[in-house]
DNA sequence: GAAAAATGTAAAATATAGTTGACATAATGC
DNA sequence: GCATTATGTCAACTATATTTTACATTTTTC
């Protein structure tokens, strides 16, 4: 499903797909992906988006 | 680096290496990846470690 | 101390995460 | 309206997560 948390983070940021993948150092594509959702992103990468938005992974990518 | 809070909380269960792949449907040898360190699961499979040992991303797989 | 269970590790194969390039569309600002 | 920026998406490619098989070593249990 949408990774709702995320999306509304970076908005919160504001910094655009492009910005988060070039911090992370993924393409724009890969962002849009876990966006999307119907992905599987690595541990190392879950952990770079959190730090460049100032979230924990259970903010970023928990769920009951 | 070694993830001794996974080797731990693993031991906690009483589960064996073993024991924890089958539940999060992986390999053995995926688990004694991880905990071995320099390895880079995907969040799906983190989660599922997580859900086995009861607890969450931020208590196994994050550091400062 | 021997047997069994648990763990470390390695090589080859497969599945999938992530890249690159490209094009279309929506949203924003002038 | 037009130009620019942001986003969605697709196809083909590359990198790497994960499997399978196999064997060695360590730890536990009797």
């Amino acid at each position: 499903m949408k990774n709702l948390k995320l999306k509304s983070a970076r908005a919160a940021k504001d910094l655009s797909q492009e910005d988060l993948a070039k911090i992370c150092g993924v393409s724009r594509q890969t962002i849009s992906a876990i966006e999307k959702g119907d992905y599987n992103p690595t541990i190392n990468l879950c952990i770079a988006i959190c730090k460049a938005l100032d979230k924990t992974l259970d903010e970023l990518f928990w769920e009951e």
